[in-house]
DNA sequence: ATCTAATGTTTACACTGAAAACATACTAGA
DNA sequence: TCTAGTATGTTTTCAGTGTAAACATTAGAT
């Protein structure tokens, strides 16, 4: 049916990233945990084996689909800083800010890249290391941001690290509803408040100069 | 074998405790998502539907064991508060403090908690209820510090939310491993550091005020 | 054209959450 | 004290899951 790509074309053409699409489908509309390969293989017409020759496992598929989720979150900040690259702090304000409308977009490819259903610690160098590409984001605009006097003189690592934390709950604690009675006018300024906080930590210049309503 | 309660001694006696502890126990080994009821019911040398009789669902099990997390949550960092009742900045690096190390003692119980297997916006006040049981202690260390001039001029919820969404955020990094590579001293004083970055933005006081070693 | 490896299928097994029908044992009311 | 009635636990059963093993097919190299 679908027009194969020119170099290979097996039965199905390419199943394994079809079956990493229909997956992540599923993911965001029933979540993670009720992810199963039986119902992607159906919604494929695929015999429920058949992702068996492409992934080892369940933990497999989902750790490619957690790595990719970290490219595209490294991408779209990446993006969010380069709108601002003479103005260190408006810039890791729409760092934050893309941050956060990734996870709130994606709530549930969030939640797979940080819910434990994968460990970080043991195995998958992959997975680490694209994870701290997505780290590496934050990291550059704290470094720049000390060269120029803006941030505190600290270890950038630091202030990479206290960002992260930061952005890092309130995207957890976005996806997981505790900010719900929230309408989306005000969720923004609340957002945009607590990052601004998080952001007086760290930085030389007086409050008042911390923008709080740049576009994202 | 154990003696019984006064007031009613059935088959079991407690199942529905006993339950609820051997089910902490095996998700503190295997983790929330592979906990199996029938598993638990055999740890108990019960039949595998027994639990049916007081949970309505394995949903409400979790969701009763999430509960009881935030309550013991609420009652450390509520203890650590109490630790420094003069000292505004001291006793919330204590609450934090207590916090991260209760996720640390505990990361798949605090993962369940908050991991999204439950969801909190729909259904469950209860345990919307007890959740913000463990945010008001947060709240009510902003309010006084607010009030004595410690914190700076701001809605004492919003310094809450920030605080927590810092604070929860280091504990998901921390459980999730990604601050695996320090060795326990380092990452003691990294988190303090962290946490002191986020006091320096929410106070009135100059840096070296803030304590950076108090123990918890 | 044939061989080989990559891909997909069929079948099978052990495990799970949960419903239904049944069995027991405690509690209360006569 | 005897007798319901109800709270608790068991057996049986079903549909759904991850995944291993044996088999079938197809693509690309020889």
């Amino acid at each position: 049916m679908v027009p194969m790509n020119s170099k290979t074309q097996y039965h199905h053409g390419d199943l394994a990233s079809a079956f990493m699409d229909a997956a992540i489908k599923r993911i965001a509309q029933e979540g993670v945990d009720k992810l199963s390969l039986r119902a992607v293989a159906r919604d494929l017409g695929v015999s429920q084996t058949a992702p068996y020759r492409h992934f080892t496992d369940k933990t497999h598929l989902l750790s490619l689909l957690a790595q990719q989720g970290f490219q595209e979150l490294a991408d779209c900040t990446h993006k969010a800083a380069m709108l601002h690259p003479q103005d260190t702090l408006k810039a890791i304000m729409c760092v934050g800010m893309s941050y956060l409308k990734f996870a709130q977009e994606h709530p549930e490819h969030y939640r797979l890249m940080f819910g434990g259903t994968l460990k970080h610690e043991c195995g998958n160098n992959e997975l680490k290391n694209v994870s701290l590409s997505s780290f590496g984001v934050i990291l550059q605009q704290m470094t720049l941001g000390v060269e120029r006097g803006d941030l505190i003189q600290q270890e950038p690592t630091l202030l990479a690290h206290s960002c992260w934390a930061k952005v890092h709950g309130m995207a957890m604690l976005l996806i997981d509803g505790f900010y719900a009675d929230y309408e989306a006018r005000e969720l923004d300024t609340l957002l945009r408040s607590l990052l601004w906080l998080s952001l007086r930590g760290i930085t030389t210049k007086p409050i008042s100069q911390i923008p709080l309503d740049e576009p994202v």
